[in-house]
DNA sequence: TATAAACCTTACAGTAATGGGAAGGTCAAC
DNA sequence: GTTGACCTTCCCATTACTGTAAGGTTTATA
């Protein structure tokens, strides 16, 4: 198929698909015109990247997880710390976005929000620390 | 002062702070042998920068808030409403991380993590829906 | 048959917010 | 006088794409 079928299937722009290729994750055959033309093992791969990119790993980690995808032998193991290790950071920028959230929450909260010059935001900013914000 | 010692006193890596420069939102002058020369005034809005990036702020949010904070006549509503779109965000951010974090976890939990190699996650990341990933 | 629209191709540039490093000028200390 | 710690500009790299230009191919329609 071409290209942009194999988008529209695996949820991926063509853009993104031909990027892909560039730093060969996949490596479609190419048909008589010149054109990409996807089998059903390049759908397939498309497909995996589009998932795992969505939960959140990188194109290095997408990269190692298609080579244990690809290998036999892998241990599960390999994979499971690769997953632990991005939940693990997912927490930790879950808690950085709760204390932003946090600090954020007191600073709107002590700003009257009105046509008012005096604004305790941009005092906290300034650096004149005027509100507690944990 | 020179861009070492605003860069220590605003917590802001020097190169950091030209880039600042180079992207007009601070303006320091030169002395005579060509370094940059920071007052009290640039180093106080490298301290506003400072801390509202580390707040979550993107620079053209940052470039708002200095205008903002230079205008006399603002009104604090505005201020307070940058804020609130920003911590809208950060909400938005923090459930899909969670969203993530459990289905993450939902597969590592499935996943035995020994040296045999069939792999739920894997089969998940292909497609094969063994699991209830929410 | 002509042509227009809908595809496809490559290549180059841009994004956000820095970080790294080269090549070189300046300053303070010993 | 020379070492080392500063400073300067300039250009490239990062992450994971996205946009755009200039052009070739295929398909549908007038």
């Amino acid at each position: 198929m071409n290209i942009g079928q194999a988008a529209e299937r695996s949820g991926l722009p063509a853009k993104t698909i031909r990027y892909y290729e560039e730093i060969d994750l996949i490596h479609p055959s190419r048909a008589a015109n010149g054109y990409r033309d996807y089998g059903d093992q390049d759908l397939h791969r498309l497909c995996f990247l589009q998932r795992s990119r969505s939960l959140g790993f990188t194109i290095e980690e997408c990269r190692t997880l298609l080579s244990l995808y690809d290998d036999e032998q892998r241990a599960s193991a390999d994979v499971k710390q690769i997953a632990k290790m991005k939940i693990d950071l997912i927490e930790k920028k879950i808690k950085e976005l709760n204390s932003l959230k946090s600090t954020l929450s007191v600073l709107v909260k002590n700003c009257h929000g009105d046509d008012r010059p005096d604004c305790p935001i941009l005092d906290d900013l300034a650096g004149k620390r005027s509100v507690e914000t944990i």
